[in-house]
DNA sequence: CACTACATGTCGCCC
DNA sequence: GGGCGACGTGTAGTG
């Protein structure tokens, strides 16, 4: 692995030594300073002196971290421009976004870690249960959404979205489902409820299922009133059967719930 | 400024016993580590070897972050329980979160760095304009809203959620106005149009203001289906106005524009 | 604790 | 490049 560079209380110059050194190099820079930030775009914030946590990333994305929260305070996301100056005794470094125009400032009067390191990481980030992995194990298993429901579409181009899955259930009716992989709130019902409101003027008989794993009651209440169905859908089920199929390599085509 | 602690290539030992300290005493640590991530809760996800930052934060919070992008490639809330354990050689960080339940495991086999550090904070982040600063500016010109504007309530409780501002146009008819900081979207519409087709029941005549520095396509159509009415703000000038007045030590019942 | 609205949301997809 | 919807969205305010 890749030896960090690693400076505790440096001057000024060598962070900006450092640093440069580190874009050039496509580096990842972690700094520990007591400093303030000036932002100024979308909004504007300004936040007094205090110690921080400032990552500098090759993409040019810069994360300010205070203590505590999961948020960062101050940021730029990726591909704005980072320059570095020194003005009367303080280092700032500055982070610009072209568009849309958005400044950041970090002005810091004491820098107590430097540390630079170039990080080797091709790895992929693979959500194991997806909204389409969830639709896989539908398709496979479409009985999962109703006893004798089959499938006829999947990802039907509607005026203004997509429909998640259309198809006809037990009694032949023309259905619309909607799948979440988290609860279902109103704007799920209002989503769906799009797509059958322009559906119904040519097939007044549609019919509209929810599938989540469960339903905020404003939704189920929204639901009810709009006349649109909601069943459950057991998560974890689904990805048990859409891993254990995964690990046999079969294709998504083939994830038969046995 | 507190001292950082930081030690290079750390035995799991040195990583376990600096950590523990750290959390012991506040502190926030940044580990740089060759690690996979697993995680498992509201959705699944795995991540395979590669050399991340992870930040360790003193409120429970956990953020693993990549060389590039914004966003953390795998997280945990604040308010989550942080344990070590050393099995097979790995030195593995698990945080779990109880509502919902979820869990975090990150399994190190390297780590080039580890460093904590106390620090000290107390600053406030101010947001100098925010969408409250706007109504106060609004409030105090109300003709920045329409010529001939009164505002006669703000926040103004409705069901199921509340309204920005109303108050009487200059023809006297009475109005409901939502406020946007940003470009109006069609949830912006619809959101509108929930207030007003509750109060259209006791006063039809009623109007709906979309106010916001611009508006999309598709919220621009559905506000002309639903009868809503949309106007532009300069936020800029709004903001200009409200460090105007805020430098000059006033109440926020006196941001004039001038 | 649940629901609602806001966010410098960010990100990815598609036109 | 802009519009649009999803997100493990997170976060704050309120009943």
């Amino acid at each position: 692995m890749n030896h960090p560079q690693v400076k505790v209380d440096p001057t000024f110059q060598e962070v900006e030594s450092i640093v440069s050194d580190a874009c050039s190099r496509g580096c990842f820079t972690v700094l520990v300073a007591d400093c303030r930030v000036d932002y100024h775009g979308r909004s504007s914030s300004k936040m007094g002196w205090g110690e921080r946590v400032v990552l500098l990333k090759p993409d040019g994305s810069v994360l300010i971290h205070r203590r505590t929260g999961f948020e960062a305070a101050n940021w730029q996301p990726p591909g704005c421009c980072i320059t570095f100056s020194q003005r009367e005794g303080e280092l700032v470094i500055r982070a610009d976004r072209r568009k849309p125009r958005e400044t950041l400032e970090v002005i810091c009067r004491e820098v107590a870690l430097v540390s630079s390191v170039l990080l080797k990481d091709d790895a992929s980030l693979d959500m194991l249960i997806s909204e389409q992995d969830l639709y896989s194990v539908l398709r496979a298993n479409p009985d999962l959404i109703e006893p004798g429901f089959r499938i006829s579409s999947e990802q039907k181009g509607l005026g203004g979205g997509k429909a998640d899955l259309t198809g006809l259930d037990r009694s032949g009716r023309y259905t619309v489902v909607e799948v979440k992989r988290v609860a279902a709130d109103t704007d799920a019902v209002k989503q769906l409820y799009r797509y059958i409101s322009q559906m119904r003027e040519t097939s007044p008989d549609l019919r509209g299922i929810l599938l989540a794993p469960n339903i905020r009651p404003a939704a189920k209440r929204l639901a009810k009133s709009l006349s649109v169905d909601y069943r459950t859908v057991d998560v974890a089920q689904c990805a048990a059967v859409f891993s254990k199929n995964s690990s046999k390599g079969l294709d998504r085509l083939d994830l038969h719930f046995t």
